[in-house]
Formats: C-alpha cells, sequence, structure tokens
DNA sequence: ATTCCGAACTCTGAATTCAGAATTCAATAT
DNA sequence: ATATTGAATTCTGAATTCAGAGTTCGGAAT
C-alpha cells in the first residue's frame, strides 16, 4: 500500500544533468568545470555542485586541476579497451547467468522475449533514425536488460560508471561514422541464446560482441 | 621532478575512517549514523560529514533512514553471493591478463615473484598471528596484487566497493570461525600459474578461489 | 627581451546558518 | 486500554559565509 516517489535531491538531479552533458559530448575533453557557473547555469547553490564533483571525481569523469577547478577528463583510447576487457567478463558472466534462468523458470522466459524483442526493435529503428544519442541509448538499455535478466542485481552497478565513459566514447565515434551494420544483429543472437537456455553460446556470444565492439571503436579513435 | 603528494582532504580522510568503521565490524549493521555526531566525534564540521554519506550511499555501505539519520545496511547473503559470482569473473580476467603479461614481459616476472611472495608469506604469517583484521587485510592485497599484474588499471577500481562489502562478510565470519587451510596454499597456486605464464590454469585456479571462498563464507553466513 | 617577484584574483574545501521533513511522545478522546 | 492528534525534537539538504591555496598578470631587475 505504499509505493511512494521520493522526490530526487538537488544532488541528484545535478549529477545526472551533468553526466550527461559529459556523456553526450556537449561538455567536451578538457572542459573546465567551475562550481559557481555550474551552480548559477542550474539555478542552484554550490553545496549541491561540490557533491556532484565529488561523486564525479570517484566515477573518474573529472579531474582536478588545483586552482583552476576541475576538468573533464580526457577519454583515453587505452582505458577504453580496459572497460572493455571489463565488460567482456561481465556481459560474459550475464548472459551466462541469464541463459541458465531463462532456461529453468519458463515463468520469467517470455518475459524477457517480449522486452528483449521491443528493444531490438526500438534499437534499429533508432539506428535508421541517425539520432545518435538515441543509438546510444538503445545500446546501453539492451545490455543493462541482460544484466536484470541474469539476477544479478549488482552486475549493472558495476558496469555502470564504465557505461559513462563508454557512452563518451561511443558519442564521439558516431559522429563521425556510422555504426557497424550488423550490431542489432548481434544483440538478437545473444537474445536468442538466452531464450534458448544456452548459457555457453550466450557468453560466448556476449563476449565476442564486446570484443568486436572494442576493436571497432578503439580502431575510429584513434585513426 | 616533482612526485608531489598532495594532502588528503576532510572528506577522504573521514570516508576513510567510517569505512574501515564499518568494514571491520567496528559499526554494526544496523547502526545509525547520525551527521552531527560523526562529525563531533571526528573533529570536523558537519559539511564533509555529508559529502561522505553521499559516497557511502553511493557504495550501498548505509541506505537511508528518513528522519532518522542513516543506517549501515544489513550485510545481506544473497548480495554477498551476487559479489562473489562478480569477483569470480573480474578475477578470472585480472589472472589470465596478468599470466599473459608476466609471460611475455621478462622484466616484470621478477617483480611480480618478489612481491607476489611476499604477500604469501605475510599472509600466511597473519593467519598464525590470528589478528582478523591482518588476515582480511593480506587477503585483500593479495588480489589487489593480482589486478595490478594485470595491467588493467581499471579492475582494482572496479572490484573496490565489492571488497568493502566482502571485507565486511569477512570480518563477520572470522570472529566465529577460522579461516579455511588452503587459502594461501590456493593464493600461491595462482601466483605460480601467473608466473609461468600459464593464462588458462591461472584464470581456472583463480576463478575456483573465488567460487571456494564463497561457498564458505555463504555457509558460514546461513548458519 | 627575458626572468623574477608580488599583488589581485579565482576557485575550492570547510564551517556555519537556515528551512523543511520525519520522528517521537505526551495529552486527549474513544 | 487504545487510537489520534499536534507540538517539540531530531536530522538532513541546501544556502551562505569564511579562509586558504593556486593562478595570473604586470612591473622591476638583469
Amino acid at each position: 500500500m505504499k509505493p511512494i516517489a521520493l522526490a530526487p535531491s538537488l544532488t541528484e538531479q545535478a549529477y545526472q544533468a551533468v553526466v550527461d552533458e559529459i556523456c553526450d559530448g556537449a561538455l567536451a575533453s578538457g572542459s573546465r568545470l567551475v562550481q559557481e557557473q555550474l551552480a548559477k547555469r542550474l539555478g542552484i547553490s554550490r553545496q549541491p555542485i561540490q557533491q556532484v564533483m565529488g561523486l564525479l571525481k570517484a566515477d573518474g569523469l573529472v579531474e582536478d586541476a588545483p586552482g583552476r577547478g576541475m576538468l573533464v577528463a580526457p577519454l583515453d583510447a587505452s582505458l577504453v579497451t580496459s572497460r572493455y576487457q571489463i565488460r567482456g567478463a561481465m556481459d560474459g558472466l550475464a548472459a551466462q547467468l541469464a541463459a541458465t534462468r531463462a532456461g529453468s523458470l519458463v515463468g520469467v522466459k517470455d518475459q524477457i522475449a517480449r522486452r528483449g524483442r521491443s528493444i531490438v526493435k526500438a534499437g534499429i529503428a533508432a539506428i535508421e533514425s541517425k539520432a545518435i544519442k538515441r543509438m546510444v541509448a538503445y545500446d546501453v538499455e539492451f545490455h543493462n536488460f541482460v544484466y536484470e535478466c541474469s539476477g544479478n542485481s549488482l552486475i549493472t552497478a558495476t558496469c555502470e560508471p564504465h557505461w559513462l565513459h563508454l557512452r563518451r566514447a561511443m558519442s564521439e565515434v558516431l559522429r563521425k561514422a556510422a555504426p557497424p551494420e550488423d550490431i542489432w544483429k548481434q544483440h538478437e543472437n545473444i537474445l536468442n541464446a538466452v531464450l534458448e537456455g544456452d548459457a555457453k553460446n550466450a557468453k560466448s556470444l556476449a563476449i565476442k560482441h564486446v570484443e568486436q565492439a572494442c576493436e571497432g571503436l578503439t580502431n575510429a579513435l584513434t585513426v
């Protein structure tokens, strides 16, 4: 009887706002972030902003620039590779667990199929729409969906900081080149393996997908 | 010419202090954390404490208790399992990468051997000393060492929040039962596989080690 | 012209203050 | 005895203020 909705604090709202600006490329690498300016821009005081900066620092999205404020961290191609390595391990785990779960609990299988296919469809449409933010958003959503299906509620949280950086890198790259053709075909294959309960295959498909994405992205970045 | 040391802020110091108290069990699950009390106890104002609470919330170590402050989060056995699943994937990845690196770069191999063996020795001594904090500390140190050896600088950061919770769980359990006999034997085997450059073996040993640790810990917790 | 020095400025971390939301508890009504 | 209501208390989020560290820039000395 109490599905309450609790109001997000200014800190949370500001965090989301700034994170999105950074990840969507509105704030370029190296941009100076001055607390007072941000505060004024968002119409709040410096206090919640300072809180936000602490979170962003923990995420590695900003760096200290003593005396000059904070800088949006440069996106380092080698770190992107590291993040993809980690995602490979996590996405593999998630796909494996999800397949096992889908294979044993017939109840969830239908739900997974329904939502999964809907995301795939939306993802394909997003690519056709050529809207970068939407393309990235659905890619993120698909993988977070698999994380959820794994039954391990911490995978999403573990990968989140990495996704922030990867969103940034993907946005950057997509501004210059189209996404790989078969990306949603790969997603669909992963989904199908999960639905078939084929843990082994789901895992290897997920890992392969991440490896290819990594290669594509780092190539485009280091050009 | 400037290997400078920058002073840790009050926020960072306070964060460390509180985190340690929670993870070492000095602050039991469900303890109330009141900002003003903490501030007084640490001899600082509420401002940095509030910052700290934000970080702790992000780590999942505390929960909001509207009107009553914050509570130290209960340690949930099912979440511990989830954390171990994640650690399995990460430790496997780290061991694999470390072995590959040790196998190809002969220079690093000696360094790894030296530091690795020293940690193993200290870990064994810690167990004989019966000092829980030291036992846990060296376990953490060994695994962080493997993470470092992997060459992927983000594995440590990715696992850190999980280690915080696992430290808590381990401390809890070790207060009632001795650690498994062969834990440092397992560590040593992992180290050796890494040194031999046997990536496949290092990975599977690391994963097996985590699985066993998970089983032991969850058994002890759910008793 | 270049380097060195210091004053003015900028920006952050920390302290203090303010306002609002939730809890607690006692008095009252049933 | 139990439930209800509302005032006092507690506690946090946010604003404001304060102090110190770092940068910038202009003038003096070489």
